[in-house]
DNA sequence: TACGATATTAAACAAACGTTTGATTATTAT
DNA sequence: ATAATAATCAAACGTTTGTTTAATATCGTA
């Protein structure tokens, strides 16, 4: 029928998952609903994953631990803080790109407090700080005097990349007249300046590329 | 019993249901549990909201028109874009913080596109652009020469002024070594700083207020 | 007191939920 | 070809879901 036989039943119950949860939410979307979507059997879901939970702890982790390891990537390359920011700030708004429906997952189970799953974010939220810390508020600490914490500075980051996805699908629907396709591509470029510089940061970003 | 009787039921289901939406999710709150933990009967939630998605509604309705309020009266007033920007943000993380469940509920709720609600949301979003267009937007064009869409600003600036709060269940968790009271009194003036002139712009604000 | 309106209650409803089972088919290795 | 392993399937499990109903209680007002 519908379903693609290359692709292996578990890839595509995953495939499935992350779309419907993110269009849904986890609570609200049926093991039924999401086996007919992936075109298996009600019990494949159980089968590949062990649970429901199980399927969406491993959507977060696998969120979790690519950010993460972009965070590191970046961070402990070579340059100023500004270089290593920037760099970050792309690869990591493409990588949010990419894995846009496991991002809207993750962050819609942010808030919520099921301790099966709040060891999971807050050890993700310790390390990503820790690098955080050490790569951006200390140095910058040390430049300007001030010091900033990361916990205010990690959140912010990450809130800043994900704004633009968290409200697309509204955007979407108020349409005209808002919606330009013109600063969807300047998109990581937007929240670089912004992130750096703020809003008065954001003039020389209409012509000149870099 | 430990139900107060001055307070009556019907506000007592509001309040349980902010909570209980945002620390469970509205899909994972059963309507059982929310009337036990408000302390009246079953039937009662349907009795005065006539279903569940109403009370969500409710909710949501609620914060949408409080957080418009807020943009209308800072924007619309006087003093220059920077004041203006400076007092919005202010007053709206006063706001978010008095009603932070309310926030966490709509802010999980956004990227669903349950057909009920959508139209709530892109009502609200079109009149939050509007006006961010016509006070923020034009008049920074003018001054500087860019165009920056209210499609890009309006979700930025609110995702910046919800970080704190979208990560604040988590990094409770990871207190030590990152979790300091100090950074919470002075984060309205963060996210200020930052939305204006970058993590650059942060240098001013270890000792002087204003 | 008696009335109409509002509020509260216990009980029941069908539908949907996540999960498990045991049999059957495919696939792979011997 | 045969045995072992993995994958798929229909069916059923017991709960829990949101909602409705009809009876009762509470209250302000005439």
């Amino acid at each position: 029928m519908g379903k693609q036989r290359q692709i292996p039943s578990r890839q595509r119950i995953l495939a499935s998952a992350k779309r419907l949860f993110a269009r849904q939410g986890f609570a609200s979307t049926g093991v039924r609903e999401l086996a007919d979507d992936a075109g298996v059997n009600l019990a494949m879901v159980n089968y590949f994953f062990g649970s429901k939970k199980e399927l969406l702890k491993e959507i977060l982790a696998d969120f979790f631990s690519g950010y993460l390891e972009i965070l590191r990537q970046e961070l402990q390359g070579d340059g100023s803080i500004d270089e290593k920011i920037r760099r970050l700030i792309h690869r990591a708004i493409a990588y949010i790109e990419e894995n846009q429906d496991s991002m809207l997952v993750t962050l819609a189970e942010l808030p919520h407090d099921d301790p099966d799953i709040t060891e999971y974010k807050a050890e993700w939220a310790k390390q990503a700080m820790l690098l955080i810390n050490k790569e951006i508020c200390e140095p910058l600490g040390q430049q300007t005097g001030q010091d900033i914490s990361p916990a205010a500075v990690g959140p912010l980051l990450i809130s800043m990349m994900c704004s633009r996805f968290l409200f697309s699908p509204i955007i979407e629907k108020v349409r005209p007249p808002f919606y330009q396709q013109q600063y969807l591509s300047k998109y990581p470029e937007i929240i670089e300046k912004m992130f750096l510089h703020g809003i008065h940061g954001l003039q020389d970003l209409t012509d000149a590329e870099e």
